[in-house]
DNA sequence: TTTATATATCGCAATATTACGATTAATATT
DNA sequence: AATATTAATCGTAATATTGCGATATATAAA
């Protein structure tokens, strides 16, 4: 992605950042729609749902996982990943922060 | 970004990665905080706020406006840049519905 | 009209992302 | 033990992003 003046910002603004970076990709997006659509915590077959290879899905729930969007449990020999709710209101509270009723007035 | 399948995705998904995408930077998120914390529509001082240079934000401010997180708006030879909060539902949306409690039973 | 000010765009180099086949690793099954 | 199944990782090619200097554009001021 180029250059990235990581150093100049502060970790809160570079934790958002990261987050939103992991959300923004259809098929990052697609994974996590599917899974909390399954009442159980349905694995591997996201491969079978989604038109990329396994190798492909693979790195992305891995960077769902990295950044803490999503948790997976080993059983056998698949792996069940599903949501980890915990990080959600981080992104919730940016979002309402930035939707403050201070900029309404403005650029009508 | 490599090849990315959008023509495997739905609309309602390519938008959403788009709206994350241009939120998954730290000097766009910079960005949306200052303008959020300015009463009024404050403009190009921006450039003066954030280490990058007026090219690179002009860059990111276009790369918002693009997907409507902003709205600029020109008066005499500065541009006026505001939160436009219509899109900002759209997100909330999705995390609340990724949020939703049938995932809280897996994954003890 | 000339000059100053503010912002957008172009062109480029550096770096990151994406996707996939092939391979590895690890557990299950026979 | 040998084989099958599932998922992670490696290596690589194609493409996108980022940042900046330089330039273009457009309005304001002199």
């Amino acid at each position: 992605m180029g250059i990235t003046k990581t150093e100049s910002y502060t970790t809160q603004t570079l934790h958002l950042a990261d987050l939103f970076k992991a959300l923004g990709h259809p098929a990052r997006i697609a994974i996590l729609q599917y899974i909390s659509n399954q009442t159980s915590c349905i694995c591997g077959d996201i491969v079978t749902e989604l038109p990329l290879s396994q190798a492909s899905i693979s790195r992305h729930l891995q960077e769902l996982k990295a950044v803490g969007l999503i948790k997976g449990e080993i059983s056998g020999t698949s792996v069940c990943y599903c949501i980890n709710p915990i990080v959600l209101p981080i992104l919730i509270d940016f979002i309402n922060q930035i939707h403050s009723p201070s900029n309404q007035t403005c650029c009508s």
